[in-house]
DNA sequence: GAGCACTGC
């Protein structure tokens, strides 16, 4: 290699590769002071409103029909409907035709699989309409019906949901929420004429503590189940043991009763594994209508992939023919930076050469920033969308033609022998790598650039471990116990999270009352599974009735769901800081929260006032959606929502400390704060307003290890109040003959 | 002195 010069080398390659001056020094981490985003403060993201699910009038009646017909045309030619059904795969994953698949249509086929199996497994490849139109197979056959229940179909995602309900409503040529519909949290489009439901895998699994054997359902489609949600994964185990059960109280002769079907829908190979799980189900392969992707690996390895990434944006855009550019990086931080760089690089750009345009996109991005990702380029200008993870499951963008991958991602853990969660980059996994190449292939044939060597990709995790294995489980398991599985040690997990793990979750949900010491679900335990809250969240919430300040309790917890209130363009840093210092109070980020709030309602949410605090939008509608939804939810189990804590604003922080008690930490003679539970040095969040304070005491929402153990959400506490709020816990400890 | 992948109830 050129000395001065760098030039990525990838493999298959021809030689005229494009040259552009060594840069590593400009790509280093730095923080990016000339952003590119513009205006402070987002749209309102206005949700979009569920019809009402009424009987379509006859006016209605006739341009629904024609509408179906329209739809049709364009359905009967999809791969499920016509196409051809795979009873197997070699080992490359290229199907091998058998002999059945000659003589019936693939509707036909996956008809009689359901009708013939308890249990049916369903590869297809994106593009191949398994998630419109099976469901739809088997309504039409009559596996749903009034008579016998109707068809849930599952997503990890609230968009999936809401978006395939619409599109579903209109081929089967009904009012949305009539006999197709959809439920999310705070949208609920569906009633008791629903026949074909989508629903988060999150509201199945409410839906089944007050309907245990779900049988409103003749069927449960588990659909994206490769990507093994925590919540898909209870949901495998939940309706694999109401299966059963639903099957014996058939053979029982019980009335009003029939069997479960399960239809699992995954769009990678791991089948095998389903049908394991679901006792040898018949697995049923469906082609996609994926285009076909050039792979090139680094024939070196990358010691900096920002770097690799930027040198191979241009090798593109300089020699490869139009299309868009998809760039998958880590973070939010790395994405700006290059976007800066990017900025400036395209500015050099010879005239003859079309533009570059970069467009950043992560979750934190407001939703209308976000939105230009969507936009067609402009003329003669190639754009190249820089994305976390999000671009690969969660968002999908049209005209994408080549794929670079960084090979890495941040990924969440769990370290439960010391209860720590920690955020850092790690290489993901070959499915992962092919999920992030597929999305240069979804229009026409594509490529993608691995900034890594082909042996890499080759030691590559198959897949990237089950969320169930590497999260805090006190959630999931007081909601099985709520469910009704009471030994949750032995529950069939299709992959059992570490013993560790369930014990501690076990041990949580003891100190916080919620089971007893035989692991049975206590009074308040029950009141507790009932909120959508984490169970530390629940617990605060109930006791805010002893310490009479609810309605702050309620406003706080709303206001901690979200990432952040505020949002900071990367330009903007300290005005934001600036802004933030306006609400702060004394004693820490609860209170300080929830001046925010205070004041977003003396100014009645004024978009003006928002923008110039930095107030992001979306998320303050979120906090205003789950108030709403938590002061229901204490109505109609008898709390007093509104119950005030005046200027008492100590009795607000000693509610939040008996569901946090762990999460404390004393300040130790050095300076620095050392946890309660685990004797850890922690550091307090830049982004809190407890940083640089020193306390006796502080309590945290959070404890996340990236690059320190970072505590967020901080508040002040007496070392005094410790043993009152959690006199199981610290009732013979240290601390309480002190205090 | 200095930083937060993505979902979901």
């Amino acid at each position: 290699m050129a000395a001065g010069a760098k030039v990525v080398h990838f493999s298959n390659e021809d030689d005229d590769q494009f040259i552009i001056h060594d840069n590593k020094h400009a790509a280093k981490r730095r923080r990016v002071q000339n952003g590119v985003h513009e205006s402070a403060a987002d749209q309102p993201n206005d949700r979009p409103e569920s019809s009402r699910p009424k009987a379509p009038t006859q006016k209605q009646e006739k341009d629904l029909q024609r509408k179906k017909q329209e739809l049709f045309e364009f359905r009967k030619n999809l791969p499920v409907f016509t196409g051809m059904i795979y009873n197997c795969v070699d080992w490359l994953g290229v199907p091998i035709l058998t002999s059945i698949s000659f003589f019936s249509s693939a509707r036909d086929q996956i008809i009689k699989g359901v009708q013939e199996n308890e249990t049916v497994v369903i590869v297809g490849e994106t593009g191949s309409g398994k998630t419109t139109q099976i469901p739809q197979f088997l309504l039409e056959c009559g596996i749903g019906s009034p008579g016998r229940g109707a068809i849930a179909v599952t997503q990890p995602r609230r968009v999936a949901a809401t978006s395939l309900a619409k599109r579903v409503a209109e081929e089967v040529g009904t009012t949305l929420g009539y006999r197709v519909g959809y439920t999310v949290r705070f949208d609920d489009a569906s009633s008791q004429h629903t026949m074909i439901k989508y629903l988060t895998d999150g509201m199945l699994l409410r839906e089944l503590l007050s309907d245990k054997l779900l049988l409103r359902y003749s069927v449960v489609i588990l659909d994206e189940a490769h990507e093994r949600t925590l919540r898909t994964d209870m949901l495998f185990g939940m309706v694999k043991e109401i299966q059963q059960t639903r099957k014996e109280m058939v053979q029982r002769g019980e009335k009003d009763v029939c069997e479960l079907k399960i239809v699992v829908m995954s769009a990678t190979l791991d089948a095998e594994k389903f049908s394991e799980y679901f006792n040898g189900a018949r697995i049923m392969y469906v082609s996609g209508r994926l285009f076909p992707v050039k792979v090139y690996n680094t024939i070196e390895p990358q010691s900096d992939y920002l770097d690799a990434a930027l040198v191979t944006i241009f090798q593109i855009h300089m020699r490869r023919p139009k299309g868009d550019i998809l760039v998958f990086l880590t973070g939010q931080e790395e994405i700006e930076t290059l976007t800066a760089l990017l900025t400036e690089y395209a500015g050099q750009l010879p005239s003859n050469v079309q533009a570059l345009l970069p467009c950043p996109l992560f979750a934190a991005l407001p939703p209308a920033q976000q939105q230009k990702v969507f936009e067609p380029a402009p003329h003669n200008t190639r754009k190249v969308v820089l994305a976390t993870n999000i671009a690969e499951t969660s968002i999908t963008i049209s005209g994408i033609r080549y794929v670079i991958d960084c090979g890495v991602a941040k990924v969440r853990g769990f370290n439960a022998k010391i209860g720590v969660e920690s955020l850092l980059v790690h290489p993901i996994s070959k499915s992962s790598a092919r999920q992030r190449m597929g999305r240069a292939g979804r229009e026409a044939a594509g490529f993608c650039y691995r900034l890594y060597t082909e042996p890499s990709f080759g030691s590559l995790e198959e897949n990237t471990i089950p969320e169930i294995k590497r999260c805090n489980l006190a959630a999931a398991v007081l909601n099985l116990k709520a469910a009704g599985v009471h030994d949750v040690l032995h529950f069939d997990y299709m992959d059992r999270p570490s013993r560790t793990s369930l014990s501690r979750a076990l041990e949580q949900l003891y100190s916080l009352s919620a089971i007893d010491d035989k692991g049975t679900l206590t009074q308040e335990g029950k009141q507790m599974a009932e909120f959508p809250l984490d169970p530390v969240f629940s617990k605060v919430l109930i006791q805010s009735q002893q310490y009479e300040c609810t309605s702050e309790v309620i406003s706080i917890i709303s206001l901690l769901s979200v990432d952040s209130v505020f949002f900071t363009p990367p330009d903007k840093r300290d005005n934001v800081a600036e802004a933030k210092k306006r609400f702060v109070h004394p004693d820490g980020d609860h209170l300080t929260l929830l001046n925010v709030l205070k004041s977003y309602w003396e100014v009645k949410g004024d978009k003006e006032w928002c923008r110039e605090n930095f107030i992001n939008m979306r998320n303050i509608k979120i906090v205003l959606d789950v108030r709403n939804q938590l002061i229901q939810f204490c109505t109609r189990m008898g709390i007093v929502s509104s119950t005030s804590a005046g200027n008492e604003t100590d009795n607000i922080l000693k509610s939040f400390l008996s569901g946090f008690f762990q999460n404390t930490a004393l300040l130790q003679p050095d300076g620095t704060y050392k946890s309660v539970v685990g004797g850890q040095t922690i550091s307090i969040h830049p982004g809190s307003s407890m940083f640089g304070k020193r306390v006796e005491a502080i309590m945290y929402n959070e404890l996340v290890f990236t690059t320190r153990q970072y505590v967020r959400g901080v508040s002040t506490v007496q070392g005094a109040w410790l043993p009152m709020a959690a006199p199981k816990y610290f009732g013979n400890s240290k601390l309480a003959t002190n205090a």
